[in-house]
RNA sequence: GGCGAUGUAGCUCAGUCGGUUAGAGCAUGCGGCUCAUAUCCGCAGUGUCCUUGGUUCAAUUCCGAGCAUCGCUACCA
C-alpha cells in the first residue's frame, strides 16, 4: 500500500443558522455535508473539529419575539434548540454548538472590534445625510422628488448621522490578489469567478453599527456604547470565537486549517467581508470556502420565505437516516442546484442501496454460509493469481478515487467511486460463478479465493461508506465479523487488503436495505402538499385593509423607459383633474400600445417613489407569476377614480 | 441594461486541447444466470451534440451573432 501523506488537523464549519426560521432541508444538507467531511478526515487519523450553531441577533429576531410576547433571548433559545436537537437525529456529531448570544462569543466580537478599531480600520463616519424627521430615515438624492421627501413633501434636513464603518475597500486589491494566488480559496470554480467578477467594481466600506436608538438586540460596540454591532461582524466571528480565540489551544490547533461550508446565498459575505475582516484583525485566513447550491422542490426554490420546506425529520423517519444522508450526498453535485423529490429518493434507495449494495451483501453472506458454514475461508494467493481471482487492484483504485473526491468536497464523486466497485463485485460473482465452483470439490481453493475477495471488498466498502452512512457501515462490519471499534475506520486500515481473519464468524442478514415498493398509482405523491405558493401572508384586520386606497384609472399613455428592462412609464387619468405617472414593471408582458385605453386598478395612496429617474405615483394591480403579468381590469366600463374594495 | 455561466439520449449529467462507430447512470426492450432483496450479468437501441453564419480538407468541439434558461448586478412599489 502507498504511504498516506501526512495530513493536517481539520476544522469544519457550517454557517450559523439564523433563528428566524425553523430548520429545513437546506440546513440539513449543509450540516450533513460538514459531518461527512469531518468523519472522512477523522479516518485519516488527524485531529478534527466540527462547529455549527445559531445566529441570534438583529431586528427580525427582536420583532418576532415581540409578536410572540417573549424576550428576544427566550425566542432565540427556543428556535436555537430546534437546530441543536435536530442534529443528533441525523447522526450529526458536532463538537460544539455556538450561539451568538454566548458570553464567550460576545467577548471575542468586542475584542476583535477593539483590535481593528485601534488599528484604524474602523472609522466613525459623520457623513451628512438628508434626513426626514417624519420618516425617521435618510434619503439619497435620487430618491427625492423635487428635493422633497416623497412621503411628507417636506424638504429633508441636512444632518449628520453617525455610524461606524469598516475600511473594507482598503483590502480590495489585496483580496483579489489572494484569490488569484489560491485556487482553492473559493470552490467550486464557478463561485470563485463570480466573486472575482464582483470585485472588478469598487468595493464599498461596510457599515458595522446601528445606533441603539434603532436597534438594541445586539452586541454593544466596545468603543461606543451608544451603538450595537450590525450583522456580519457579529455572525462571522463565530468561527473563531468558538475555538476560544485568541489563546485557547483549540484555536492554535485548528484555526489555520479551517474549511467553511456555505450555501451560495451567503457567498459574498463569506468570500469578501470575512477575509477582509480577518486580514484587518491580523488573523490568518481560512483555507477554503466550499459553496454548495440549493435544493429545488418541484418548481420553486427552497427558501425560507416561500415556506415550502421539507421536514428533514419526516423524511429520515420514512427512509432511515443513512438512506437519507446517502441520498443527499449522492444526488447533489456539490456546488450545483439539485431537484428534490420523494421519487428520486426512492429510486436512489432501490437502485443503489437495495439492488446493488444490499443485494450484493446478502448474496455474499448467503454463499459464505452455504459453502463455508458462515466462516471466513482461507485463500491461497497463488490460486488467486493463477485464476485471476483478486479484486485488490479494483479495490485500491476505488479507495484512491474516493479519497481524491472526498478531499475536495466532491461527495457525489466519492460515492460514485464506491458504487463502481460495488458493481464490479456483482460482475465478479457473475464471471466466477461460485455456485459452479461449489459443485466440484477440486475447485474449492478457487471458491475460497472468490469468497475471500468478495468479503474483503465488502469490508473495504463498509469503511468507505462510514462518513456518509455510519450506521450501515457498522452493521456491515458486524455481519462481516469485524469488531467495529473506532480504529477500524482509519483509512489506512480500510485500505489494507486482507484484513479479515480466516475462520472468524460471519452473521446472517435479511436485507441491508429493503426495496421500497411504490404503489402503482400513476401520479407520484407530491412531497409537499402545502397548498398555496407562495404561502398566504399573515392575517390582517379590516382596518389594515382599509388603509389601502384602490381606485380605477384609465391609461392614456404608455411608453417604455429607455434602458429599463421591465419598466413602463404609464400615464393614467384617475379623474382627479390631473394626470398621474406610474412606473410599472410589466414591460415583459405588455407593450405600451396594449395598455393604452385600458382600465386598471391603482393603489392610489401608495407613497411615490423614483424609479429610473421617473416619479411613480402608485401601483397597477396585476396577477403575477414568474412567466409574467396580467393586469387586473373590469368587464364593464367604470368611471375613473371609482374606489375599489 | 451590464457581467458571467449553461444549452449533448425520455430524465440527470460526463466528454470532445477539431478528425472515422459521441459516452455514463436511471428509465425502456430483449437475452442469460440462480448465490441473492422479482435481485445480478449481458446485449440493444434511440441523439439535427440549441439555432445560424464564419474559419478549416474537416466543427458537436474554435470564432461571431441569435434564441432559451440560470446566476450576480442595476430600476421590478
Amino acid at each position: 500500500m502507498t504511504a498516506l501523506t501526512k495530513e493536517k488537523p481539520f476544522y469544519i464549519t457550517t454557517p450559523i443558522y439564523y433563528v428566524n426560521a425553523k430548520p429545513h432541508l437546506g440546513h440539513a444538507y449543509t450540516t450533513i455535508a460538514a459531518d461527512v467531511a469531518r468523519r472522512y478526515h477523522a479516518m485519516k487519523n488527524v485531529p478534527t473539529y466540527f462547529l455549527t450553531g445559531t445566529d441570534e441577533h438583529g431586528d427580525k429576531i427582536a420583532e418576532a419575539a415581540k409578536n410572540e410576547q417573549m424576550s428576544p433571548k427566550e425566542y432565540a433559545d427556543r428556535i436555537s434548540s430546534l437546530f441543536k436537537d435536530l442534529w443528533p437525529q441525523l447522526d450529526i456529531r458536532n463538537d460544539d454548538f455556538i450561539r451568538t448570544t454566548d458570553e464567550r462569543h460576545k467577548n471575542v466580537v468586542a475584542q476583535v472590534l477593539s483590535n481593528i478599531y485601534e488599528k484604524g480600520d474602523i472609522y466613525y463616519s459623520e457623513y451628512e445625510g438628508l434626513y426626514c424627521v417624519g420618516c425617521e430615515r435618510f434619503y439619497q438624492e435620487r430618491e427625492l422628488v423635487d428635493g422633497k421627501c416623497p412621503d411628507h413633501l417636506k424638504e429633508p434636513q441636512r444632518i449628520k448621522e453617525s455610524n461606524y464603518f469598516f475600511k473594507m475597500s482598503a483590502y480590495q486589491d489585496w483580496l483579489i490578489d489572494h484569490i488569484n494566488q489560491h485556487p482553492d480559496f473559493i470552490r467550486p470554480k464557478q463561485y470563485r469567478n463570480e466573486v472575482l467578477s464582483f470585485l472588478k467594481e469598487p468595493l464599498e466600506d461596510l457599515c458595522i453599527s446601528r445606533p441603539k436608538t434603532r436597534l438594541t438586540w445586539g452586541i454593544t460596540l466596545p468603543f461606543d456604547d451608544k451603538f450595537v454591532t450590525y450583522v456580519w461582524f457579529d455572525a462571522l466571528l463565530n468561527y473563531v470565537s468558538a475555538l476560544g480565540f485568541p489563546d485557547d489551544e483549540k484555536f492554535r490547533t485548528f484555526w489555520p486549517h479551517v474549511q467553511h461550508i456555505i450555501a451560495k446565498d451567503i457567498l459574498k459575505t463569506h468570500a469578501i467581508y470575512w477575509p477582509t475582516m480577518l486580514k484587518a484583525a491580523g488573523i490568518p485566513l481560512f483555507q477554503s470556502l466550499n459553496v454548495h447550491g440549493f435544493w429545488n422542490m418541484g418548481d420553486s426554490k427552497m427558501s425560507k420565505s416561500l415556506g415550502n420546506v421539507a421536514n428533514p425529520l419526516t423524511l429520515k423517519d420514512t427512509y432511515g437516516v443513512d438512506a437519507y444522508r446517502f441520498f443527499l450526498m449522492r444526488d447533489m453535485v456539490f456546488g450545483l442546484d439539485s431537484n428534490f423529490s420523494e421519487e428520486s429518493i426512492i429510486q436512489r434507495i432501490n437502485t443503489d442501496l437495495a439492488n446493488d449494495l444490499g443485494n450484493l451483501f446478502s448474496r455474499v453472506l448467503a454463499m459464505s454460509f452455504k459453502y463455508f458454514d458462515g466462516r471466513v475461508p482461507e485463500s491461497d494467493p497463488h490460486v488467486e493469481e493463477e485464476f485471476d481471482l483478486s479484486l485488490e487492484k479494483e479495490a485500491m483504485d476505488a479507495v484512491d478515487d474516493y479519497s481524491e473526491s472526498m478531499d475536495t468536497f466532491a461527495f457525489h464523486k466519492g460515492l460514485a467511486a464506491v458504487f463502481k466497485f460495488i458493481s464490479r463485485m456483482n460482475k465478479f460473482i457473475d464471471e466466477k460463478a461460485p455456485w459452479d465452483l461449489a459443485k466440484d470439490p477440486a475447485l474449492k481453493p478457487r471458491l475460497q479465493a472468490v469468497m475471500v475477495n468478495l468479503l474483503e471488498g465488502l469490508r473495504l466498502v463498509s469503511g468507505l461508506l462510514y462518513p456518509i452512512m455510519p450506521g450501515t457501515s457498522k452493521t456491515m462490519q458486524t455481519h462481516l465479523g469485524v469488531d467495529a471499534d473506532p480504529d477500524y475506520y482509519l483509512l489506512e486500515h480500510v485500505r489494507a487488503w486482507k484484513q479479515l481473519v480466516p475462520g472468524s464468524e460471519l452473521k446472517k442478514i435479511k436485507a441491508l436495505f429493503p426495496r421500497i415498493e411504490v404503489k402503482e398509482s400513476k401520479q407520484p405523491e407530491p412531497v409537499q402538499v402545502t397548498g398555496l405558493k407562495p404561502e398566504l401572508k399573515p392575517e390582517i384586520t379590516f382596518d389594515d385593509f382599509s388603509k389601502l386606497d384602490l381606485r380605477t384609472a384609465t391609461v392614456i399613455h404608455a411608453e417604455a423607459i429607455p434602458k429599463a428592462e421591465k419598466l413602463l412609464k404609464v400615464t393614467v387619468d384617475m379623474g382627479e383633474g390631473r394626470e398621474r405617472t406610474i412606473v410599472a414593471g410589466i414591460s415583459k408582458s405588455y407593450s405600451p400600445e396594449e395598455l393604452i385605453g385600458k382600465q386598471v386598478i391603482l393603489v392610489a395612496n401608495l407613497k411615490p417613489v423614483k424609479l429610473m429617474g421617473q416619479l411613480s405615483e402608485g401601483m397597477i394591480l396585476a396577477a403575477s407569476d414568474k412567466k409574467g403579468f396580467v393586469v387586473a381590469s373590469f368587464d364593464t366600463k367604470v368611471k375613473a377614480g371609482t374606489p375599489v374594495k
